[in-house]
DNA sequence: TTCGAAAATGTAAGCGCTTACATTTTTATT
DNA sequence: AATAAAAATGTAAGCGCTTACATTTTCGAA
């Protein structure tokens, strides 16, 4: 004698299969689990009994077929090697997952191709919106977005056009500031360390904003003595060295991000140089990373989590059809041991 | 007169519409896309034209809930927060996208029910495969995961039972390696700043490690002073004061990994003790951090690169069915400046 | 030239869910 | 108690794709 009880044992259980249990339509069971208030208190009690009983859960492709939405959310971000964006995004996960949604991240490699490549991918895959890095990138990519309607909040700077929706800070505002306190400290042969500046707005921003410094205190803009070079603590190193080998030597280098200045402490270290004594070094972001190295670095704090956080709300407002605010965060400066008078001339 | 041609324009294309351009049926444009080799050269480029032409590109929804698979993996890290995983992930990340998989990354806050409810979120939401950290966990998971088939690989340990698929180090001998460099430098007086044992199974097995090899000298392993706290500079830093302030202070503090032990060389700077003069430390992971603060540290070197692209091999190939080998991957240690004999008695 | 097997293509049935619309039940009003 | 309006529930049509199976075409061997 076999037993034909409708057993659905190994087998996943559907929206159908909690319906049968609770005796009720399959639009009953998805109203209890997306809109709970339009259904009997009886009802959904029942019907969550059985989804319980059952261990059901959505599946979210269908739903997100049916629906078309995923309630996933797309970040695109240069890098994940070191910890520059890391705090920001953890902080944009957790407020997401505050709100139902998931998170998609991919990295660029600061390329904008593979940017490119990535937005495609992520809002094929059904992505309802997307956070990236900066503002500069082909319109056409703006285009795209916007046909297909998906939000996207633009971080790490504040649009300068005010076009896009942006959660950030004044990369130039930020380092103008910083570049000020350098020059109050005596300092006029001045060095700078920056990632690329034509692929990457962040950093042109500060650099434009040493040079805005310069210009208001009289001093010619070209003079700075710029390097260009990637993020890390060895390509700083190296830079260092290189701006240290000139027959002008700055007094004074300030770097694009604490990683680059990190490795510039490490390289001035290494050729017996006092900090600030000899030579006053300044960073950006203010990761943790600045409070180690052998002299706690100058640098400029970026309010991280508030932003990513920030990112996550302007970005589920957009979602639920109202027009969210562009936010400017402020940053402030950090003033630790790095950042020294000018030596005497000739010293 | 209104013109009546059939114009999408404005609308996402699907594949009917594909399909109704090239002017075959839409199984025909399916196998154009994900099995060429099944369809005439010359259907094939009617049909990619077309595909290009409306600029299609498929709804992945769509595709997954029509497929039962998602092409997406999910990976669980316990933070993002800091650079432990960043490398490891990045490799894992590259080498999916190369196998046409897209990678969703969750993180647990190093807590375990948060980690079994992202484990859950992740499945439901379709992940293909899982990759997770460590192998301590509720053996129910792991009964979930099996139940749903979904491949899962335990990286950055290797499992010790051999049960499930990892592709890892083994923490306790890599561990134990350097903490006989350490005893044969002359310590003996060892101090362990580490994460929580009870929580950590990477963190257990490194503290093991050292033990194991005080036992193997000839030491108590239970005069091991451990010190467990979070991972962070900070922490790392607070937990060396504390050590230091023992009436019998360690000679040599073998830290649960790089960013401890930085924080650890950062608080003897500043208690002026001499590195490694006055005090060893060592760190493990061997993160580019390692390279940095006042002296480059002695540390345990990790493949992390490795690791992940060989996680994503192996779930790649259980995705297509066959059962993949668990690798163990050596560690090496990097001796740098950190380590040094031990201070004479009284001295 | 004819015929059968192999290759290419088409047909159509879902995948599991949401939701517009239709129907039934409840509640408020008279 | 009768009735209309509101609330709850049910019915069923897709969402865009894959794929088993049916049909047509191609091609080589006899």
């Amino acid at each position: 004698m076999e037993d034909v009880s409708i057993s659905t044992t190994g087998e996943v259980p559907t929206l159908a299969d909690v319906a049968a249990a609770a005796g009720v339509s399959t639009a009953t069971v998805s109203r209890c689990l997306n809109t709970p208030d339009r259904v009997t208190k009886k009802t959904l009690k029942i019907v969550m009994d059985a989804v319980d009983q059952l261990g059901y859960s959505p599946n979210y492709s269908a739903r997100a077929l049916a629906a078309g939405r995923t309630n996933t959310i797309g970040a695109i971000i240069p890098t994940m090697e070191n910890a520059i964006f890391a705090r920001g995004i953890q902080a944009f996960q957790e407020e997401l997952q505050q709100n139902g949604c998931t998170l998609l991240v991919a990295s660029s490699s600061y390329r904008e191709d593979l940017e490119e490549e990535q937005i495609k991918t992520l809002t094929v895959r059904g992505a309802d919106a997307l956070l990236l890095i900066g503002y500069q990138r082909n319109p056409q990519i703006y285009n795209y977005l916007a046909k297909r309607n998906i939000p996207t909040v633009l971080t790490w700077a504040s649009n300068p056009d005010k076009q896009h929706l942006s959660v950030g800070f004044n990369n130039r505002l930020a380092m103008r500031a910083l570049a000020e306190l350098v020059l109050k400290n005596g300092h006029t042969v001045i060095g700078c360390i920056s990632a690329d500046t034509a692929a990457n707005d962040r950093a042109r921003d500060r650099v434009s904003g040493i040079r805005d410094a310069m210009k208001a205190a009289g001093l010619d803009p070209s003079d700075l003595i710029v390097q260009e070079t990637q993020y890390s603590i060895e390509k700083g190193d190296m830079a260092f060295r290189s701006l240290m080998s000139r027959t002008v030597r700055p007094t004074a280098v300030m770097c694009g991000n604490d990683v680059l200045a990190v490795g510039a402490l490490r390289a001035a270290t290494a050729l017996n140089m006092n900090i600030p004594g000899d030579i006053s070094i300044t960073g950006f972001d203010d990761i943790e990373l600045a409070s180690v190295a052998p002299v706690p670095l100058t640098t400029v704090h970026v309010p991280h989590r508030r932003m990513g956080q920030y990112a996550a709300r302007a970005l589920m407002t957009a979602i639920n059809g109202e027009r969210p605010e562009s936010v400017e965060l402020p940053t402030t400066i950090c003033r630790r041991n790095t950042l020294g008078p000018a030596p005497q001339a000739g010293a």
